[in-house]
DNA sequence: AGCACGCCGACT
DNA sequence: GTCGGCGTGCTC
């Protein structure tokens, strides 16, 4: 009798599937999901291989049992283990991400009444109005009591009797189908031809990506829309996920999803109640459900039949995961939809240059929507130079700028003052002793915040009263805040303009959804004169009366010199001066700047993308950077800095020689202390042509960090921290 | 990731 | 004399 082996892929990072028995008469297939033994415990995995034979010189462990929960596609697995090479991390890592749905607690059962045919023997009002209501619908007995009007001791004398009786009833799974049939916004022309394009696109079948390249106000959503709505229409279990940068935008994407097609899209991201991500989990493996809207890690849902892929706000750093499992989600969507044999759209106003690289040698196809919906035109946008018409000392808006504001007011209209730094003071340093206040454990500079009075750390969390006296010196009132957050902003801007309505937007003052919604409504219906904000309220809002965005300190994010920081700042601004003028008056947007000869100032300027795109991928060219070459880093980190300088040097002399690559470090990472740890950092550039993560796993196997010392490994890093 | 095994400080 | 601290290493 034949024995099979199964491997089963457990959610841990363990370096490879491990290999079990398959009890007999189980009748495994690849993809289910079981029970398995590890230690002396019992873990959920996955079947990934099955193959005849025994475990030959060491017994194998017994598969435990097949668990009833739906078993993972073969596309879903596949991805996992394409994402988990290419990150250069174990395949247990994704897939952990892939079962957190599946792992997830199940609704309870709901109680339900219904009549059980049997007449009460004494029907007074109460228990007629009762039985109406329960012929109707089907209830909680605490709802229908509500809905008939009646206390609970109706309910409960007429289940006593026989007449009604309460059935466990599990919640539904399946969402509700899109209604294909409604017809979509109307478009411009513009967009009509962006989205006869798309649905061309998705004629043609298979694998095919397209970049929806279109200034802020164009309308991409409706043009996806029409994507989303022909990949549903051509094959009836078809299904679509549409990924979004963060959860405060994916309330009003889903509020539009819902309205095109009248049904409420599943919804996926970190904040979901356990029953809910469950439910989409189940719902999204069985083709119960087409449409899913939600955050990075909706890509690694274990769709039953992927038709289409949307990456919306393409360029947005925050689809770059930077803990546990490192990945890029707006590279994994086109891996996953090359797996899945599916169309991928990505949408930007301000697209990365990885895209528009990608769409200038013809690898996607190009969409521009070059208009802005309706009559809205584009900002006028100016420099102000800050070494010409500097503020007053202690102060941050220049004289143009303030002047502009008051103009603004004047007429009624509105003004978003941009200012991508949380909190009062960056930095909180003593004028007598110079000492800067820092983080503990941590070099990095303590934020001073004074809605809460608190010195906050924006690396790790860590938190304290602000001092009265300096803690080096012991000098009294020494302690002085340098430089401005946007707290300080609003101060400066209520002096100003004392009766003028002043609200401020950051994460700090704004950390829940119903809250943004709240403060977005007041900004809409012009409860708001002056809103002062970071990048939160930077992107994806319309404000038909604003019509000033004065950007505060327009070089924040060339500072610190990192790979895309004048890419970053471009988009930033970008959208920030895009929010300006969106309905039928013209808006201006002011940049204060000590640079404006910056060929980002100017760009900006001129409002001409493609000068600054091509200015940019000249000297990425030159250097040999992404798009044109690839970068990898490796940090190292641990807590004894003698131990750590040994074991990189040792790391160093091992690392392979490879044509096409070239390995820089190890140098002191920027923040050269978090939490304790030291950390140290090698930078790789490789060739396009090199496998660079083929690079990063030879490397590894030929070094084992030895104590406490960790190795990272980030392919294709953003932040450079 | 857990969890057990393994060597050095404050307790009955 | 032990109980337990968490550093280290293994799990098919």
């Amino acid at each position: 009798m034949t024995r099979r082996i199964a491997s089963v892929l457990l959610p841990m990072p363990l370096p490879e599937a491990f290999d079990y028995e398959e009890p007999e008469g189980m009748d495994l297939q690849v993809g289910d999901q079981v029970a398995a033994p590890l230690g002396p415990r019992l873990l959920r995995g996955v079947v990934t291989a099955l193959r005849d034979g025994t475990g030959g010189n060491r017994p194998l462990k017994v598969i435990e049992g097949k668990l009833d929960d739906p078993p993972l596609p073969q596309r879903a697995i596949d991805f996992i283990q394409w994402a988990a090479r290419y990150s250069v991390d174990s395949p247990g890592s994704p897939l952990a991400i892939t079962l957190r749905g599946a792992r997830a607690q199940k609704a309870r059962p709901e109680k339900l009444v219904e009549a059980t045919g049997v007449q009460p023997a004494r029907p007074t009002a109460a228990r007629t109005k009762v039985l109406e209501t329960a012929a109707t619908q089907r209830l909680s007995p605490p709802d229908l009591a509500r809905a008939a009007g009646v206390s609970s001791g109706v309910i409960k004398g007429l289940v006593d009797e026989g007449v009604l009786a309460v059935r466990l009833v599990e919640a539904p799974v399946a969402f509700a189908p899109p209604d294909l049939s409604r017809a979509g916004h109307p478009l411009n022309p513009s967009q009509d031809a962006a989205a006869k394009a798309l649905i061309s696109m998705l004629g043609e079948g298979g694998f095919n990506v397209a970049l929806l390249d279109g200034v802020t106000g164009s309308g991409k959503t409706e043009v996806y829309l029409e994507a989303v709505a022909a990949a549903l229409a051509a094959d009836p279990d078809a299904q679509v996920l549409i990924l979004l940068p963060e959860i405060a935008l994916t309330q009003a994407v889903i509020a539009r999803v819902a309205a095109r097609f009248g049904a409420a899209p599943a919804e996926w991201h970190s904040d979901i109640t356990p029953p809910a991500r469950r439910r989409v989990w189940e719902a999204v493996a069985t083709s119960q459900c087409r449409i899913v809207i939600g955050a990075r890690s909706a890509l690694f849902l274990p769709f039953a039949k992927l038709a289409l892929i949307v990456v919306d706000e393409e360029h947005d750093a925050s689809y770059k995961q930077e803990e546990g499992f490192i990945y890029q989600a707006r590279d994994l969507a086109v891996a996953r939809g090359k797996i899945e044999d599916a169309a991928v759209v990505l949408a930007s106003a301000t697209p990365s240059l990885e895209s528009l690289r990608n769409a200038e040698t013809g690898r996607y196809r190009w969409l521009r929507l070059t208009s802005r919906h309706g009559v809205a035109v584009l900002p006028d946008i100016t420099l102000v130079d800050m070494r010409e018409t500097p503020p007053d000392a202690g102060r941050w808006l220049s004289p143009p700028l303030v002047k502009a504001m008051g103009e603004t007011w004047a007429r009624g209209e509105q003004t978003l003052l941009f200012l991508n730094r949380r909190g009062y003071a960056p930095l909180v340093l003593c004028k007598a002793c110079g000492e800067r206040m820092t983080s503990p454990d941590t070099d990095s500079w303590l934020v001073e915040h004074r809605y809460s009075g608190r010195l906050v750390c924006h690396l790790t969390g860590f938190s304290m009263p602000k001092p009265l006296a300096c803690p080096h010196c012991g000098a009294k009132d020494s302690l002085t805040s340098i430089g401005p957050g946007v707290e300080r902003v609003e101060e400066e801007a209520r002096g100003l303009f004392p009766d003028a309505r002043i609200a401020i937007f950051s994460s700090d003052t704004v950390w829940d959804a119903r809250e943004a919604k709240r403060l977005i409504q007041a900004m809409e219906e012009g409860q708001i004169d002056i809103l002062v904000a970071t990048q939160a309220a930077a992107k994806g809002h319309n404000f038909p009366g604003l019509t000033l965005v004065g950007v505060v300190d327009a070089d924040l994010g060339l500072r610190g010199g990192d790979l895309r920081a004048a890419e970053r700042t471009y988009q930033l601004l970008a959208q920030a001066t895009g929010r300006a003028g969106r309905k039928d008056r013209p808006g201006r947007a002011m940049l204060q700047t000590y640079a404006p000869e910056h060929p980002v100032m100017q760009a900006l300027k001129a409002q001409d993308r493609d000068a600054f795109t091509t200015a940019e991928l000249e000297e990425r060219e030159i250097a040999g950077l992404p798009p044109y070459g690839r970068l990898a880093a490796l940090i190292v980190s641990g807590p004894d800095a003698v131990q750590l300088e040994a074991f990189v040097e040792k790391m160093a002399q091992t690392a392979p020689n490879a044509e096409g690559v070239a390995v820089y470090g190890p140098a002191d990472a920027p923040l050269g202390l978090i939490r304790g740890r030291r950390r140290k950092r090698f930078l790789i550039r490789a060739d396009r042509t090199v496998d660079l993560s083929a690079y990063l796993a030879a490397w590894r196997a030929r070094f084992r960090p030895p104590g406490m010392i960790r190795v990272a490994i980030d392919v294709d890093p953003y932040s450079f921290l």
